[in-house]
DNA sequence: TCTGGGGTCCTAGGACCC
DNA sequence: TCTGGGGTCCTAGGACCC
């Protein structure tokens, strides 16, 4: 088990390490108010509950909420809300990865918050390395962190749902120090769609065949569930057994698609409009393409009317192929503009629209041929923009009708609760006072 | 009035080729 | 009425994740 290929080597171990409720515990490092008392991070224009406390999980409050179906009642419940401070999350994260590194064989990030660890030792030496992990990250960023231990990737994300819920365990639970009793009992009382890769559309199927728990899967067999579902379930289910099927990804494989989508705080309606936002919309995929050292042969425009309007709906959406790989910021925003032209019905309220890159390869390779301007000239133009967005903002440069730098076009994102960005820029670093 | 954004993987089916 | 058998590539859709 332990030998094949892609698993933990032997008295190897898997941690998986998160912050607690990230977003709001990021906001909470830098503001004293915001401890003890119910938190809610918004999602982009403020639309809805992305991240809670512990507080505001306790009033109920689920996420995905509208934020406009709490605003009214929050100054009574003492709830304050935050808009998402992306620049602030991702300073912290990256500091919080750098040092859980420190600590482990070998890491692999998993999401923004999250990093799977490879830990060898006893089992009593890996509780005491997870105390250890959650006491650095606390001293050296405010973070919170839960750690959880397992054989597999499955069951040490268990294991860290499980340290999560149960106050006692102080944030460390290691299936391999558990009573396996309890460890029995708990699987059977935790249902089947608490655990990582398996959701709510999976969960009705199980049901249907009496799985219901976490323990009812583990119990279930593997062939009967590849059969029926998949081989994604299968693994699910040889992992909780104890045998790692889920590979780790020390090395983050290029990424093979960007997506650029934003919904806008007032709707647009008229095809210039549209054109403006395919504009900037490309620009931004370009210069993240730019940073990443890849170039995109695929670019896909859409945009949408909203899904809880009554009147009609309509999803306009082209996808073209471009003539060479590129990340060059006019080749992309004239293919967006022009790709959704011809189906943009003037009049029509659309709320967010997007721009998605694939076919995605490293950079490096010569264009196959040159328009007006030279290959060399493009790159240029290219990373000119980078650089200048990069340290002035996404408003400060566009090309042709994305250059609008004085009026800021009337659908952009609103971000009315937003913290400073105190870790990513000098004028609003956090000022602190000794009495 | 007001409801996010960005990814991955797997599977089935069609186009096309020999 | 009979009307092969593969293989590959691509895409759309479904499901999941944070």
């Amino acid at each position: 088990m332990s030998d094949a290929p892609g698993t933990a080597a032997s008295g190897e171990r898997i941690a998986l390490v998160d912050v607690n409720s990230f977003y709001v515990s990021c906001e909470r490092a830098f503001d004293p108010k915001l401890a003890g008392v119910p938190v809610v991070v918004l999602s982009n224009n403020d639309g809805c509950v992305v991240a809670r406390s512990d507080e505001a999980k306790a009033l109920g409050i689920k996420t995905g909420t509208p934020w406009f179906q709490l605003a009214e009642s929050a100054p009574q419940v003492g709830l304050i809300q935050r808009s998402s401070n992306y620049e602030l999350y991702g300073d912290l994260s990256s500091r919080v990865m750098e040092l859980l590194g420190r600590y482990a064989l070998w890491q692999e990030v998993y999401s923004i918050d999250e990093s799977f660890l490879g830990l060898a030792g006893t089992p009593a030496e890996l509780d005491a390395q997870g105390a250890t992990i959650r006491a650095a990250v606390a001293r050296h960023t405010g973070l919170p962190v839960c750690v959880g231990i397992g054989s597999t990737k499955t069951l040490a994300k268990f294991a860290n749902r499980i340290a999560k819920q149960n106050r006692h365990l102080q944030g460390v639970c290691n299936l391999d120090t558990m009573d396996p009793v309890v460890v029995d009992t708990i699987m059977s009382r935790v249902p089947v769609t608490g655990l990582w890769g398996v959701g709510s559309r999976l969960g009705v199927r199980l049901a249907a065949l009496g799985i219901e728990s976490v323990a009812d899967l583990r119990a279930a067999d593997p062939a009967m569930i590849r059969r029926k579902f998949s081989v994604i379930l299968q693994r699910t289910v040889l992992e909780l057994n104890g045998t790692s099927c889920i590979p780790l990804d020390d090395e983050r494989a290029d990424r093979k698609q960007l997506i650029f989508s934003r919904s806008f705080s007032t709707p647009v309606t008229t095809l210039a409009d549209m054109r403006q936002v395919m504009s900037i919309y490309a620009q931004q995929a370009a210069a993240r393409l730019e940073r990443e050292g890849q170039q995109a042969s695929v670019l896909t425009a859409y945009a949408g009317t909203s899904h809880f309007s009554t009147s009609a709906a309509s999803f306009p959406s082209a996808t073209v192929r471009l003539a060479a790989p590129t990340s060059d910021p006019v080749l992309l925003s004239r293919a967006a503009v022009n790709a959704l032209d011809a189906q943009v019905v003037e009049g029509v309220p659309y709320t967010k629209a997007g721009v998605m890159l694939s076919g995605l390869e490293a950079a490096g390779a010569q264009p196959l041929f040159e328009e007006f301007v030279s290959a060399q000239e493009r790159r240029n133009l290219g990373e000119l923009l980078g650089r200048v967005t990069d340290k002035y903002g996404a408003a400060s440069i566009g090309l042709g009708i994305a250059g609008m730098a004085t009026a800021k076009p009337e659908w952009t994102m609103s971000r009315k609760y937003s913290s400073p960005r105190y870790t990513t820029e000098w004028s609003e670093l956090p000022v602190v006072k000794a009495n």
